[in-house]
RNA sequence: GUUCCAGUGGUGUAGACCGGUCAAGCAUUCUGCCCUUUCAAGGCAGAGAUCCCGGGUUCAAAUCCCGGCUGGAGCACCA
């Protein structure tokens, strides 16, 4: 064993190593550590004193086996292993607000969450958790609907938060008549202000009668902000959210399915802990902002004797300079700074498909990022590459030049060429037209010269004849040449002029990066008018593009 | 301010609960080679880490304990 490790490590090992080494694989010799680490330290000694080729010698006569190469290590496949999970029973939710479009937070959630009940073989539930008016709106609702259909993830089970108002209304009842909540009448500012010198208020006092009073009086007579249900915590509770939270408030908004039905509206903490109890939610994963909110949820169960969810919690998904907040996308939408919640730009999931990443990327990626807490941004390029593995089997190949240079080829032998549309997969061929004019990208214009073999890709090799604005050359044959420039090239006759929109990132630490969408007029050839609108091809040496529509492309990555 | 959470190559993570087979695995990135009528994909190789810092326990610490530093989140009648 000195010998194998002697031997991977340049000819020298140490008796620490060595010793931990038996002792991890022969726990038996974990009480006569004393007496084995003296013979260790000479043998270790003894190894140390020869070369590495005596080493080698060595093990090839004692010990060959140790020589063959190691087995790479399987990573473990997709998410953690959960403790208390029975195969079949697990139930997992995604409670998404529907006040906004939904973005790759959104995919993070609901994608671990549908994961494990997949794993589990279990059911999954999509509850829409609309418990404030005012901010939501059927047009929300339904894009959540159109990204998670996109994603691909299925739902067992679909519901509304506010199914339930009747339920969260019998149980603030029961807490109310249990002397666990109370109705609180303070201003706003002086409940904010004893929570944060946890200091407990007059309300507090008031007898279960007074309650149940106010109760009814909540229903018609309180204006909004006149009064809260508050549940009875803990006001001098480290965790502020113990310190008497609200549990219901009064909202005169319409709601976007209830219309004016009901005016009483329970608050988050309260419904997500009922509906994640009578939904048989076994294991609730959520984003590490409400990890202290896990007590109080477990808190207002226990005291209405209800079955509690297991709750874990991971880091949020965010991109370097890619806000994902509302507060931050709206006002750019408004100073016209990005064009909508699709802008290519933005980490919603309309934009990330309009780039042209693919679902499966989206929940390979996710699932790589593992369960950890830790806060980090992610990482864009690995996302791109999961992409590039999903698009690139599919993608057609297609000519396109950027700051294109003109080239005449004289005496061209063909007047038309096929090309295979992709180089391993048989996705068919394309016939393209020629008659010795081309375009050709700036970029390789550049470094073309006089006097110089090129071969243009499909067609043959060039030799030019004359550099400059305007390229010039002949044909030399179809013999293929290994070390010449190989480049793409569109006929000037049919080319087809689209734009070519690259996004990038839109902040650059808390400035807009005003060059965050870089436009390129470029050439492709006219096979790109055949291809469906959303089809993701690859722009040969550009990389892979999405288009956008007849005449606009979007640049997915590399 | 206060409470909670986190800190492993450039980046993202695995390992930590239960100390030894981890002088640290995987992916991404970058470099080189092979393949190739693409700078893609695929194959191979390589680069890259004081495991946040300091102390302690132990024969043995990324892992346990104590102290510190740094970052994030909560402290709403939003979810």
């Amino acid at each position: 064993m000195a010998l194998q490790n002697a031997f991977e490590h340049g000819g020298e090992t140490r008796d620490k190593i060595v010793l931990g080494k038996i002792l991890g694989t022969k726990p038996e010799f974990r009480t006569k550590v004393k007496e084995i680490s003296k013979d260790i330290s000479e043998i270790v000694f003894n190894v140390n004193q020869l070369s590495s080729e005596e080493q080698k010698k060595e093990i090839e006569k004692s010990f060959p086996e140790i020589l063959a190469p190691k087995e790479k290590i399987q990573g473990r496949e997709g998410l953690p292993e959960l403790k208390d999970a029975i195969q079949g029973k697990v139930i997992t939710r995604f409670p998404p607000e529907p006040n906004g479009y939904p973005h790759i937070g959104h995919a993070k959630a609901a994608i671990i969450n549908s994961e494990y009940a997949k794993m589990y073989g279990g059911k999954f539930i999509l509850r829409m958790d609309d418990t404030n008016p005012e901010a939501e709106r059927m047009e929300y609702h339904a894009a959540i609907k159109v990204g998670l259909e996109w994603l691909g993830i299925e739902f067992d089970i679909v519901k509304n938060t506010s199914d339930d108002m009747e339920l969260f209304y019998e149980k603030g009842i029961e807490l109310i008549n249990s002397g666990k909540a109370y109705i609180c009448t303070c201003k706003r500012e002086d409940i904010s202000k004893n929570r944060r010198e946890r200091k407990a208020c007059k309300c507090s006092m008031k007898d279960i009668d007074k309650n149940n009073k106010n109760w009814r009086k909540m229903q018609e007579k309180f204006k909004p902000g006149d009064a809260v249900v508050r549940f009875r915590g803990d006001m001098k509770a480290d965790n502020a959210v113990m310190r008497d939270p609200v549990l219901f408030r009064i909202i005169d908004g319409k709601h976007y399915t209830l219309g004016e039905k009901y005016r009483i509206w329970p608050s988050y903490d309260f419904a997500v802990a009922i509906e994640d109890s009578i939904d048989g939610v076994t294991h609730a994963f959520r984003s590490k902002e409400f990890e202290l909110r896990k007590e109080l949820t477990d808190t207002i169960l226990d005291t209405l004797n209800m079955r509690k969810p297991y709750q874990g919690f991971f880091s949020r998904l965010e991109f370097k300079g890619m806000p994902i907040s509302k507060r931050v996308i709206r006002p750019l939408i408004e100073e016209g700074k990005v064009s909508w919640y699709d802008d290519p730009r933005l980490p919603t999931l309309e934009a990330l498909k309009r780039r042209g990443i693919k679902p499966e990327a989206i929940r390979k990626f996710i699932m790589s990022l593992g369960l950890t807490k830790a806060n980090t941004l992610a990482p864009f390029d690995s996302l791109e590459a999961f992409n590039r593995k999903f698009v690139d089997p599919d993608s057609k190949r297609l000519f396109m030049v950027s700051n294109a240079k003109k080239l005449t080829v004289k005496n061209l032998p063909v007047s038309s060429v096929e090309i295979p549309n992709h180089p391993v997969k048989n996705m068919g061929k394309r016939k393209i037209d020629v008659n010795g004019e081309f375009y050709i990208s700036g970029d390789d214009a550049q470094n073309i010269k006089e006097g110089m073999q090129i071969r243009l890709l499909g067609l043959g090799n060039i030799s030019i004849k004359k550099d400059g604005v305007e390229f010039e050359g002949e044909f030399e044959g179809e013999k293929n040449i290994a070390d010449i420039p190989k480049i793409q090239w569109v006929p000037q006759k049919t080319a087809h002029k689209i734009k070519m929109i690259i996004p990038k990132v839109l902040f650059k630490g808390d400035e807009f990066n005003e060059d965050s969408l870089e436009e390129l007029d470029v050439y492709t050839e006219p096979q790109y008018l055949q291809l469906k609108e959303g089809e993701e091809i690859q722009f040969v040496r550009f990389g892979y593009c999405r288009k956008d529509s007849q005449n606009q492309a979007i640049f997915t990555h590399k």
